[in-house]
DNA sequence: GACATGTGTCAGGTTTCTTTGACACGTGTT
DNA sequence: AACACGTGTCAAAGAAACCTGACACATGTC
């Protein structure tokens, strides 16, 4: 929907990145997630509701998504003035074949188990709801 | 390295086998043993050495990764007689896009995180909204 | 026989992931 | 105020993944 650049990360994809996106895509949960958020967007509470999980489960789950890249959230108030924290898919494109995979084997780190060090410089929230 | 034909599973991909496949490659040894392979077929004992691993820890991330069918292995004879099991590739092509994610996820089965299989029951979760 | 190589499996400890039930805020409505 | 709805976080339990050090079995060589 919308405008939206091709992704296609072919050049250059980090074994960290890679690995990132595949444990967050490998669970049932995120994948049903994507699935629901594939028919547009919507808000954490109602996304809960709508997969019958807890919302601090879905939370989670959104989190790992969002920081491999594959989902988008943002925070947006109601017409009553509600905040509602909206999720959207990221149109990612990743092409799966034994050698993406060993090309980007080549360049895993050990930090990338616990992602710190290089900060992506996307911060995003950290409450300026004030 | 040999050519492969084209694999190109595009019709049919259940989610289960899809799962399998990403949280067979979501992990950094897997990943540097499909890398280590894509330079040509290897036995176990040797791989072990090569990525520096434990024997019973390799084999079991091959046997992971064969149970996804991402390699595959055969045990042969060496002209000494020693039985060798050795492993390669198998030439996979996965395209990872929000919508193979989306619809591979409407048919995730719960026998799928311990692939009992053959039940043609329709066991869709007995949860109970709270 | 003792050794080095290959195969496989098992029990167990460690770590990480997953899940849940509180809790602490906000808001608008009854 | 009490309620219904939204947000987020936390601690702790449970489950699954990971890893290691044995052990078993073969074979060929010293």
């Amino acid at each position: 929907m919308s405008e939206n650049p091709g992704p296609a990360q072919g050049p250059e994809l980090t074994g960290d990145a890679l690995l990132k996106v595949l444990t967050a895509l490998g669970n049932p949960h995120r994948m049903r997630i994507v699935a629901a958020l594939s028919d547009g967007r919507d808000y954490v509470s109602r996304l809960a509701r709508e997969l019958a999980i807890g919302r601090p489960l879905l939370h989670m789950h959104l989190q790992r998504l969002e920081a491999a890249g594959l989902v988008r959230g943002e925070l947006e108030l109601s017409e009553g003035g509600k905040a509602m924290k909206f999720f959207e898919l990221t149109p990612f494109c990743y092409a799966l074949t034994p050698e993406v995979v060993a090309r980007a084997a080549r360049t895993l780190t050990d930090e990338g188990k616990d992602d710190k060090g290089k900060d992506t410089e996307k911060n995003t929230m950290k409450e300026t709801a004030k």
